[in-house]
DNA sequence: AATAAATATACTCATAATGAGCATATATAT
DNA sequence: ATATATATGCTCATTATGAGTATATTTATT
């Protein structure tokens, strides 16, 4: 039945990257690192080949070492700890993710990278420690996942144009509409809104239509490994891709993808928003820290009706004095609500199927 | 920053676990296969301990091989195909365990079993393949979990009680605290109700209290390797043990508790089942299945009213003629359902934080 | 001091979703 | 013909949601 796993000869290795978040003015921001030529990458700023992307914007990413660490969460614990000095409180398993394709450089036989993500939600901003860390706008990486100031322009200027000819280009029929109908989903083309959780497939079909800039460097990559030539690549292509947000190494955008659509689920069911904020906030703070992560502007007085009737924070009593107009009071995350059924999900008995 | 991947000696063995769901005459069933010593656990079996528990029932389980697979989902489907038959349509990652725990077997310096959990959803029961894979029902294994026939008798006549006792034990004030409200959250003491997707929270619970019976073995595991004599097990902890359910080896009964609550969870808000259905069914069994998994029952007339007037299914015309009373229409699933936000998930806007 | 602007908070109201039940329709079993 | 089983349709009270108006309390400006 199963292989005897003591025997079992790996030829894969194990990392662990971090998604870790903040949010502060306003602003989601993940730290990140730079990422110069030590990953598999490297070959594509040798001189061999020029690449016409600069993708040294990574995850933090770390081995996983069975031998000093008792779970895959402490190890991680560990290495961000003396990377960035931060000390992550909620940490939570996104995915694990082992395609081939995430590296193009992987050679037959070589050992295939499989890499365990982790959302942290941190509050402090302030890093120290070893490592060059930096935080930066998630934003930035997803330039049309923002709506709180509308709908964002590239969507029409650019993103649907080119995704409508791409669809309309594919040859098979039969395929063509099978991405027509998931372009039409992710974008909200007809009948259907946005959906602010479908951040990766959006990311996917961006990529899939060559529009994102990592598009271009795997295939440049890929051209480069087989002994073809560079492929030809339009300015009109490039320029695109640079609209389309800061390209980052090997897949990691694509794990940024999924980290937001995963914490944009998890704020409809899941008190999940506390963790980035202080002990005591007002109500204000809450909304927009869920409205950054959201990416959306929200009702402030429904708002305050949904979180306070909910039973989700409770009032201290002592009130905030920076603001510009009448001071708001200070409340307080209320613990018991996750055990209450109404604030933490609606359960099954509600089944939606 | 972060060392050369390339480079890096590893220690750890990655392997894919199945959780394979079936729901057939009322029962959710997963599929399991008999691991007789082939598993690091396999000294249970030797003569120098004599195994208080049996636990050869696993879950099918099956090695990663990065050479030959260029995807994790597609060496899953491989060897499953090999193993059982059956060729899996809906596959979806569950969870990746890593803890050192999952096998108390794991000598120091010896390989890290890391293994990746998926779920995949089947219509058919006839199994072929090399392996003797056998369908379990999913109840056995949590029997407190089934609310379809009222609320389980052992929930109260065995598991309140001890645990209730086993938290009053704790030394440690605090701790004694925060195991009290996990217990009261997780089996809905007070205020709030049972909540069907803690199934984790309530295994984890029972577990830590010694009342499974896989924390039997393992502490006599943890005693055999330490050199230590075996602790002494009241012949009563057995007869507890053996009323909450089928011990399975290593962590696979936990596996199959995150799924439980994961499949349970997005019963909620995708539109899940209809992988477990033929592509014509009536309201009747879609809710029969819906019941099964969420092992609770549902008003018929609002079910049917939420899934017709949502926009899931659609009638086909054709009646069913095999029941009792009056025939009941055939509905087939409305794929375009997806797309439209009222059936898939309310979104965000409905922020519930 | 008076007024404007900004922010917080309270309340209203129409509409939609949910939970529970009664009523009617159409089949089989006796 | 009658009982029983199941499917389907409809009502109604309650709660949740989305959008707005009204009022309160502060700082900034004149």
């Amino acid at each position: 039945m199963s292989d005897n796993i003591r025997e079992l000869e790996t030829s894969s290795v194990i990392g662990l990257n971090a998604i870790i978040i903040a949010v502060t003015d306003e602003v989601p921001r993940i730290l990140t690192v730079y990422d110069t030529g030590q990953l598999p990458v490297s070959p594509l700023s040798s001189d061999q080949m020029k690449p016409i992307i600069d993708d040294t914007v990574a995850l933090p990413f770390g081995p996983f070492d069975p031998k000093n660490h008792r779970t895959l969460e402490l190890g991680l614990h560990n290495w961000v700890e003396k990377q960035t000095g931060l000390d992550l409180d909620y940490v939570e398993q996104l995915y694990t993710f082992g395609d081939r394709h995430r590296d193009p450089f992987e050679r037959a036989g070589g050992p295939r990278l499989v890499s365990v993500g982790y959302i942290a939600l941190v509050r402090q901003v302030p890093l120290s420690g070893a490592g060059e860390a930096e935080w930066q706008n998630w934003y930035d990486f997803f330039p049309w996942e923002d709506w709180r100031e509308g709908r964002p322009l590239i969507i029409d200027s650019t993103i649907k144009p080119h995704l409508k000819r791409w669809v309309e280009q594919i040859v098979d029929s039969q395929e063509r509409e099978i991405n027509r109908e998931r372009y039409s989903i992710a974008f909200g083309i007809e009948s259907a809104g946005w959906d602010f959780e479908r951040v990766l497939e959006r990311y996917e079909l961006l990529y899939e239509a060559g529009m994102i800039g990592e598009a271009l460097r795997d295939s440049q990559i890929r051209a480069f490994i087989s002994g073809r030539s560079n492929p030809f690549v339009e300015d009109k292509s490039i320029e695109i891709a640079q609209s389309l947000g800061t390209v980052m190494a090997l897949d990691n955008r694509r794990i940024l993808a999924t980290a937001l659509g995963r914490i944009r689920g998890k704020l409809k069911y899941r008190p999940v928003v506390f963790d980035l904020l202080p002990a005591t906030f007002t109500l204000l703070q809450l909304q927009l820290v869920v409205e950054a992560l959201g990416g959306v502007r929200l009702h402030k007085q429904n708002f305050r009706r949904l979180v306070v009737t909910g039973g989700l924070v409770e009032a201290t009593g002592q009130r905030d004095s920076l603001s510009r107009g009448r001071p708001a009071e200070l409340f307080r995350f209320r613990r018991e609500a996750i055990s209450e059924r109404t604030a933490s999900g609606v359960g099954l008995p509600a089944a939606r199927i």
